[in-house]
DNA sequence: GCCGTTTTCGGCCCGACTGTTTTCAGTCG
């Protein structure tokens, strides 16, 4: 079996619950829980890294982290882990995830009442005997009893995709904006950061102390119920189960609390800690030297005052971002203006709505001077891909559309299936005629991952191929990445001077934005796509943008940054 | 458990809210 990052992070999440229901030192504690989220935000997979010494050489993991990681990799099992399983039994864990409940807490029910499990939590409830326990209120019993009641389903604590979060935060923003005394109002959190899934609504409004926002909420239309609601801080959910949390401050706070409340976490904590070694305090109200304020009304006095160039809100995940601010080698990265092209474009032919003259005046309205139509090629569970007939008609009405069109250029593609046993559903002859082929996995999502992987890496054996579309294979909510090779990948497609795709489908945003980073160092140009199946959808555009900066993409890693004339010479291999 | 231009020991981000308590611990983000 081999491990994966996503193993050894939740393998030491685990640690982390289990060590703290035991009460030992919060901060090894949090050790555990940081090591996990450095982990997970490793580009390359650590079963592939050197060694204990590499994995030592990571900020955040020390001697003792290497050797759990090193012995996770190599044997599949951790002995610190089952040891602390036969002392914390398994559904004591689960405890931990009821509202108002901490380690303390389900320590005290563990030691005091026995109850390890929801079922003897309930149990206990009905008896009475919580109510014994110090620090059990009628209150937060009656909470959990509620929580209790709930079903355990994997929906809870779902995180929503960012164009659906968007469709719930905008109005709450507008109903915030519109009450009276109100100055601003930002969503903060993990939805400025542009992150491709959002888990609640982080909401900052700059009001002066006397507008009651609290009050005002409760009048929202979309409101489930509010579960706190403070003078400068309330939370609730909103009909559709999304969490949100709305903090007020005064003007003089904004930039701060901007800067606190958009995160990450880390993120945060790097800052508070590096204004802590200059001796100074930063929190959501302003960044002081003892009583004194020096910085606080703008996020980007904030940086400057720490000694660090302004940080876009899409690198704040403590990936490095804070050390290369410091250093003035932050990347500029790329816009949405800076696109020249799209090279994944769909049209009626196939799957997509609209003409090939439809998309043109539609890329043409964005500003765009080329696009590639990549239409599907036949095969089964196509709907009406093009066979090489078609394909070559098709190719003729881009040219004759070519000759009348001034400064715009149609590109002659086909997004081609790769088949299971890594096979294109088109002859070579015919891919060899075109300008842009784009290789996708469609179908046999559910590989192992050597097959997998061994699957893309044949297909990018042919001779003409360019593009690897959506090459995580993910969709937001439904299903999971392919199980790949990605360190593979990436150096086959780096050699046959291929490239990826950054695919800005609402519900794909893949690559992510890990990836996205690792392909860049390595590289590996990225073809940021609209997948576009109707005018429309070339507003996908943006969403490609956002995960490329989330990437630290930078104009010059881009594909469809370029001119045309150099597009066609990347293309063609040179 | 990690880490070091004040430190190899002694720190480790910061503040709001709730419920339970009678001045504050625990949880949450």
């Amino acid at each position: 079996m081999s491990i994966h990052n996503a193993d050894v992070a939740e393998a030491f999440e685990e640690i982390g619950d289990l060590l703290s229901i035991q009460g030992v030192n919060v901060f090894r504690v949090r050790a555990y829980r940081r090591a996990a989220q450095i982990v997970r935000s490793l580009p390359g997979e650590l079963a592939e890294m050197g060694g204990p010494e590499e994995y030592d050489a990571l900020p955040g993991i020390g001697k003792d982290l290497a050797g759990k990681i090193a012995e996770l990799v190599r044997t599949g099992h951790l002995a610190a882990l089952e040891k602390l399983r036969r002392q914390v039994p398994p559904g004591v864990r689960e405890l931990l995830s009821l509202p108002g409940m901490g380690p303390v807490r389900v320590r005290a029910l563990m030691t005091k009442l026995h109850v390890k499990s929801r079922d003897e939590l309930r149990g206990a409830l009905s008896a009475g005997r919580v109510a014994q326990v110090r620090g059990f209120g009628p209150v937060l019993q009656e909470s959990l009893r509620k929580a209790l009641a709930v079903k355990v389903t994997t929906n809870i604590g779902k995180r929503l995709p960012l164009s659906v979060a968007a469709q719930y935060a905008e109005p709450l923003r507008r109903f915030l904006a519109s009450v009276p005394g109100v100055m601003r109002v930002e969503i903060a959190g993990s939805y400025r950061r542009g992150r491709d899934t959002v888990g609640d609504l982080d909401v900052l409004v700059c009001a002066p102390g006397s507008v009651n926002v609290s009050s005002a909420l409760r009048h929202y239309p979309d409101l489930r119920g509010m579960t706190a609601a403070g003078s400068t801080k309330a939370s609730g959910v909103l009909r559709n189960g999304l969490q949100f949390d709305v903090r007020v401050v005064p003007q003089q706070s904004f930039g701060a609390a901007l800067q606190y409340f958009t995160g990450s976490k880390d993120h945060g904590i790097h800052l508070r800690r590096r204004a802590q070694e200059r001796g100074l305090k930063l929190s959501e109200y302003g960044l002081y030297d003892g009583q004194r304020r020096l910085a606080g009304d703008t996020e980007e006095g904030v940086y400057e005052a720490l000694g660090l160039c302004f940080i876009p809100p899409e690198l704040r995940e403590d990936r490095g971002e804070v050390e290369a601010s410091e250093k003035h080698e932050l990347p500029v990265l790329i816009e949405r203006a800076d696109l020249q092209g799209d090279l994944h474009v769909h049209t009626e032919a196939t799957d997509g709505h609209g003409s090939i003259e439809d998309m043109v005046a539609a890329a043409r309205a964005r500003k765009l001077s080329y696009i590639a139509i990549t239409d599907h090629a036949k095969y089964l569970g196509i709907v009406r891909g093009l066979d090489a007939d078609r394909l070559a008609r098709q190719c003729e009405a881009a040219d004759a559309l070519n000759e009348r069109l001034g400064g715009f250029t149609v590109l002659k593609g086909i997004e081609v299936d790769i088949l299971e046993d890594g096979g294109l559903a088109l002859p070579d002859d015919v891919l060899g005629k075109l300008d842009v082929v784009i290789l996708a996995v469609h179908s046999h999502f559910d590989l192992p991952e050597a097959r997998q992987t061994t699957r893309v890496l044949r297909a990018l054996e042919r001779p003409k191929v360019s593009i690897v579309a959506h090459p995580g294979g993910r969709v937001l909510g439904e299903r999971a990445a392919l199980a790949l090779d990605f360190d593979r990948v990436l150096e086959a497609v780096h050699e046959r001077g291929c490239f990826l795709e950054a695919n800005g489908q609402p519900l794909r945003l893949d690559l992510d934005d890990v990836h996205i980073k690792a392909a860049r160092d390595r590289g590996v140009l990225l073809s940021l796509a609209s997948d576009a199946h109707s005018a429309d959808q070339l507003l996908n555009l943006e969403g490609a943008v956002r995960q490329a900066r989330r990437g630290w993409a930078r104009k010059e890693d881009v594909l469809n940054a370029r001119s045309l004339t150099q597009v066609r010479k990347l293309l063609r291999g040179q």
